[in-house]
DNA sequence: ATAGTCTACGGACTATAGTCTACAAAGGGA
DNA sequence: TCCCTTTGTAGACTATAGTCCGTAGACTAT
């Protein structure tokens, strides 16, 4: 699989543990809901830029955030 | 410091401790040559596709990776 | 029924990731 | 001196990251 399905699945199991919306976890991180929408469902490639503005409110670190990704892979 | 730069300076630390060139890590991680320059520049924002393609033939994951950038943070 | 929340998804758009070619400059070694 | 390797950098280009608008469907609760 993938490297960006695997972090859209990443990414949501993450969300949805901290009971966060796609449009709340939008807001925290600065970026457009839509965008979340994508990138759950692996259309797009994340900067790191952008995986440290998510890890942020998620209360995790991006390291910690690709090790779950390692573990797919 | 940005990540960005911060990215850069670990890439940089990183390639020459394996005695590459850049002309060498990017034949290796099939990227630019110029873009890698550019990136340990800290002039560009890499996706984490990016970030797999380069640590593969450094030889560490990208977890560790961004495990040296969140110290420098 | 209907109002509210959540998500998928489309189109159009701007900013930037990443490629490619070419040239300049610094350094080391014969 | 003259190579040779390495890196910086510029310019032009294509692909895609990321935004912003809208609509529609699923689900829950009232």
């Amino acid at each position: 699989m993938s490297i960006e399905v695997i972090f859209g699945k990443v990414l949501r199991n993450i969300r949805e543990d901290k009971k966060l919306s796609q449009e709340q976890l939008a807001h925290l991180s600065e970026l457009d809901r839509t965008y979340i929408s994508l990138l759950e469902r692996g259309k797009r490639r994340p900067t790191i830029n952008t995986l440290f503005a998510l890890c942020k409110p998620l209360g995790l670190k991006p390291s910690e955030f690709l090790g779950e990704i390692e573990k797919e892979l």
